[in-house]
RNA sequence: UGUCCCAUGGUGUAAUGGUAGCACAGCAGAUUUUGGUUCUGUUAGUCUGGGUUCGAAUCCUUGUGGGACAA
């Protein structure tokens, strides 16, 4: 039996797992600190030859201040041959990946629960900004208080047994909160540091990445034309990987208004182009759909959120086969783009997810009917 | 070969003798735990030479380039 009192916590150095730390410790918990090496961006290495990046130092230097063990797992080569590697064949495909919610469950959430099995604690901790709250028998993950940190979009993939020893200490506070906490526990430094000490591996432009990833990409696809929503060519795009579904800068063509990706054809490398208007959609068709309790997705509050960070959109969903659902959009749908996450709410809760398909999986479902 | 028309930022256009403006594109910044969106700011132009005029994108003329018609 693991100890209930003893808490594995992902420590990212920063200020928001920083107070995590101090919270658990003043809950009576005994935090045991792990620090995921996932990828080694140059920016996180302030010190030229300097064998560790900067926030693995900083999120030991904390664990020894505040007297517990801390670990550093390395998962460099894993995160490269699974995380990168779905993003950059995503992108290849034609698609605009979720990188975070890949990592979430398949990686971070993986090794937290492996790792805290072996150190003999029974919960893990991280500093997202979200709640777990159980219904029924059911844990589900809620919208965190803060709206604009919120981060329950990226964790609907987490499931029972994950959640189930899952503690998310800062979901009830705003940043601002987590900030005046860590100060008035002496860490002022660390509350005043600059934002985004998060592991991650896209260091500026994505787009840079998938050359520098792949170097032969852009002999492998090349140029192709943009047409509009008529077919008719309009000028000449530098591959479609490089764009992504209601995209507007970067375009480098001029048509006197606005012109906003709408479709990619990965086959054909041509990019369709169209008016703020032709973005929009009434429909999409979910795949890889995961709920934890299926009578939640007839609810007639449902709302689904396509991407971070925007309003959840009411809609209607029908499931058309295993892990499959066809979604109507009750309200406006703006840039619908397969492979992001389609997180399904009621209210503040999460009640499932999915990614969303290519827009033939969305014709073939509907020839079929 | 002749006649006519056109030429303004990167693109499309406005300004009929009086401060060259707009849209799109570009760039920069803000925002941001994916990509995108959004917001703010900003660069940049009268095809060439000559003339008329206080003053020319605008009128006259030379050349260059493009288009239409005629043959």
């Amino acid at each position: 039996m693991l100890s209930e009192k003893r808490v594995l916590v992902g420590m990212s150095g920063g200020v928001d797992s920083s107070a995590v730390c101090l919270m658990l410790i003043e809950q009576g918990y005994q935090p045991v600190g792990v620090t995921m090496r996932m990828w080694d961006a140059p920016s996180k290495f302030s010190i030229y030859n300097q064998d560790e990046p900067d926030y693995i130092v900083e999120a030991r230097v904390l664990a020894q201040k505040l007297g517990f063990p801390h670990h550093v797992l390395d998962v460099r080569r894993e995160f490269r041959a699974e995380v990168v590697q779905d993003f950059l064949d995503e992108y290849m495909g034609g698609r605009t990946p979720n990188p975070c919610v890949m990592c979430n469950l398949f990686f971070k959430w993986k090794y937290l629960l492996e790792m805290a099995d072996k150190l003999d604690c029974h919960w893990i901790a991280t500093g997202h900004y979200a709640k777990v709250k159980e219904e029924n028998g059911i844990k589900y993950i809620e919208q965190g208080v803060d709206s604009t940190k919120d981060q329950s979009y990226f964790l609907w993939r987490l499931g029972q047994k994950e959640l189930s020893r899952t503690l998310f200490p800062l979901g009830g506070l705003s940043k601002v909160e987590v900030k005046d906490y860590v100060i008035r526990h002496g860490f002022r430094e660390k509350a005043q540091k600059s934002e985004s000490m998060e592991v991650c591996f896209v260091e500026k432009d994505y787009r840079d990445f998938l050359r520098e990833q792949i170097p032969d990409i852009d002999h492998r696809i090349g140029e192709g034309s943009f047409v509009d929503t008529q077919g008719r060519r309009l000028g000449k795009h530098k591959g479609f990987p490089y764009y992504t579904i209601g995209q507007r800068k970067g375009l480098e063509i001029a048509l006197g208004y606005p012109a906003f990706v709408i479709k990619i054809n990965p086959q054909k490398n041509i990019i369709m182009l169209g008016r703020k208007e032709d973005v929009f959609a009434c429909q999409m068709s979910v795949s890889q759909v995961q709920v934890a309790n299926l009578y939640d997705l007839s609810h007639p509050e449902l709302k689904v959120r396509i991407r971070y960070r925007s309003q959840p959109i009411s809609c209607r969903v029908r499931s058309v086969g295993e892990h499959q659902l066809l979604v109507d959009f009750t309200e406006e749908a703006s840039a619908v783009t397969p492979g992001q996450s389609a997180v399904f709410y009621i209210n503040e809760r999460v009640v499932g997810g999915g990614i969303i398909d290519n827009p033939s999986e969305l014709k073939r479902i509907l020839k079929k009917e």
